[in-house]
DNA sequence: TTAATTGCAAACGGTTTGCCACGTT
DNA sequence: AACGTGGCAAACCGTTTGCAATTAA
């Protein structure tokens, strides 16, 4: 992540525009091996490499919000009871929030959606007090996670 | 993942009490990583994937929660809008939620906590329609995400 | 004795990166 | 001309797995 005071100077690329464009065409929320096949009809010589950097880039842009982080570890944790998480967005660092959410989420969900729904999960991001103390001009880096 | 009707017999072993107690004895979300340097120093030759391997065993049993699943693909959406999702626990198809959550969640959140926050994710787990019907008795693999 | 578990190391798979030619400004 | 971008392939890194030896039941 560019922590330079100046932003990156993006040039255009036929590329982009594209997996974007696609990426708005659909609900499905693909994967970057979605996208990379979706364009290999028009750009023979396509690269993953090439996918997944512009997807950074748009993400950066904030034109893209990503999912799921396949990069970061797995967590783990021995409580089993209701609750959710605080992720710090600088260092990482999970901790446990009590937040009062409707105790029968899940079955409004259901019938709200149709479907069978089996549980949710609720993660809130932010900056933790030793890092929000630390930092006073930090990028914004919205979504990242 | 045991699609039999018989479950796995499992027979006790010290590395797996020792992880399981371990990630009772704090509340920081470990990774497996982490786990590892704790106990290398009273089984000096213990293996990462050993710790992987008791995990895994101990989500089965349903003893451990898993966090973020950091094995699976970045999924990437082009609506930036605040929106959730609903994920299929059989086909991993995502699909787009519009849940009523308070508009303040996040300023909420916030002074409950004490903390920075800059955003949430809420996702719902469960079968979409197309697998619900397919499937008749399977398995109840809580948490997997 | 039977089958689960372990340590080791290799394999896996999604993602990133170095290199150099090419395209955009 | 200056520099971002693309394609290719190798590197990266957390996680999984095959194997032979060990251990629980």
């Amino acid at each position: 992540m560019d922590t330079t005071v100046e932003a990156k100077r993006y040039k255009r690329s036929r590329q982009r525009e594209r997996i974007l464009d696609t990426l708005r065409r659909t609900d499905s929320h693909p994967t970057a091996a979605w996208i990379y096949d979706e364009l290999k009809r028009d750009f023979p010589d396509l690269s993953l490499g090439t996918v997944y950097r512009n997807l950074n880039i748009l993400h950066d842009q904030g034109l893209v919000r990503v999912l799921q982080s396949g990069s970061t570890f797995d967590r783990f944790d021995a409580d089993t009871s209701v609750h959710y998480h605080f992720v710090c967005q600088a260092c990482g660092k999970v901790e446990d929030v009590a937040f009062p959410l409707p105790h029968d989420l899940d079955e409004r969900a259901s019938a709200m959606l149709g479907r069978v729904v089996t549980g949710h999960r609720l993660d809130f991001f932010g900056l933790c007090n030793p890092c929000s103390s630390a930092e006073s001009a930090d990028p914004v880096e919205t979504g990242k996670l």
